[in-house]
DNA sequence: CTCGTTTTGTTCCCGCGTTCACAAACTCCT
DNA sequence: AGGAGTTTGTGAACGCGGGAACAAAACGAG
């Protein structure tokens, strides 16, 4: 294990584990409610659906939060997945694209209980403005650099049609925004340095689509 | 290569290239409407976001189907795509609870373009029945069976919020489904042989964060 | 205090996926 | 026809992630 210096360097977590660390947080939130105090590595592993050495290796990249013949505190762990993750603070979120699927994002209620507060809806349609949805005012899309600015923001969802996006994109991270979930289905470019995360629905389905297929030629 | 016998046998092609068909063929589809006849590796690879020689080791595992010197046909190509994904023919699909991601699930273009049919929106909630939404009517949880045995559905969408998902999940593999893509943020355990996928909108924000948080660490 | 039990943290190994690099194959021009 | 130029398809090397297996550490009983 990397020695903990004084500086406090960031170890380099990989991304496989990553993107598991929110899982664990939430199966820790769920035995949290149950007043589980401690758990093992393998209940954990189970109630986040995964392989109790991954999940031992996984937690080791952190540091050494559990206690051999014992298990892990339950509440203890949950603070210093959710300290490493980065969501003991409140992240600011700007969503464009009111659409269908902006609506139902602003109302999602997982986002802020997690750490995520929406700060502004923006559409490029001005008939939209003025309307609230999830509490938010609807605001013009060249409203965006000001609320960055002013609030601070990091983060940028893309909820519009894809042709808009690239250009969407562009602007966002003209204005300092740096990390950027695309439910676009169409693939942005963005200078190294923004990270993209991209949800694309249809894509799933074809996924499945094709193992289903398979499925039926047996 | 594996050796084509008459028998066509389909060969097995690695999840990480099946996962990347789908925006092959997307980035197709956007060549052939505009009027782009052919395309090499190089080209179609920028289109799609990925190395160019992963592209073609990913088009090798489907067969070879350009032409050295040359390039791709693009129409061709994308039959061969969308003929191995499965969308050349159309799929039924079911999505329970229609909250606010069931309504913009429903809603959503991208799947009825791409082969996917929704058949059936179905919610707990009886004061929702009857209710039209994208010009299905919603119906009642209680007629999956019915609708599975006569429509042929094979993939089901799971939109419901977390505590009901596994019970939607159960049932649906009990009326046959061997396809499932979970949008609730629940693990859920199926038999084997069924195939489930999960989309969770706040696991990603949180993977944003954490790189967000490293960057401001500097 | 010592021994047995439990469970973590880590090492080692294997397989998958990515990338490089190049031979094979096709076109075009002379 | 032949050679130069292009572009595909693939063999080989490499690195990352997953899983088994085990040593180290804590606890409890006697």
């Amino acid at each position: 294990m990397t020695a903990r210096s004084t500086s406090e360097t960031a170890r380099d977590i990989p991304e496989a584990t990553v993107a598991r660390l929110p899982v664990y947080l939430r199966a820790l939130n769920t035995l949290s409610d149950e007043a589980i105090r401690t758990c093992s590595s393998e209940d954990l592993a189970s109630a986040a659906g995964v392989n109790s050495a991954k999940l031992r290796k996984d937690l080791s990249y952190l540091g050494s939060y559990g206690t051999r013949g014992v298990g892990y505190d339950v509440d203890y762990l949950r603070y210093q997945i959710a300290r490493e993750i980065g969501v003991t603070q409140d992240w600011a979120v700007v969503i464009v694209g009111i659409g269908n699927l902006g609506h139902a994002l602003a109302n999602y209620s997982g986002f802020r209980s997690r750490g995520f507060h929406v700060v502004a809806l923006l559409d490029a349609d001005d008939t939209r403005h003025g309307e609230e949805v999830a509490g938010v005012r609807v605001r013009a899309f060249d409203d965006l650099e000001a609320i960055v600015a002013e609030q601070g923001v990091a983060i940028g969802v893309i909820a519009t049609p894809p042709a808009g996006a690239q250009d969407v994109a562009d602007r966002m991270v003209r204005c300092g925004i740096t990390s950027i979930l695309n439910f676009a289905p169409t693939v942005i470019t963005v200078p190294t340095g923004v990270d993209v995360r991209k949800v694309d629905l249809s894509i799933e389905l074809q996924i499945l689509a094709y193992h289903e297929q398979r499925k039926a030629q047996l």
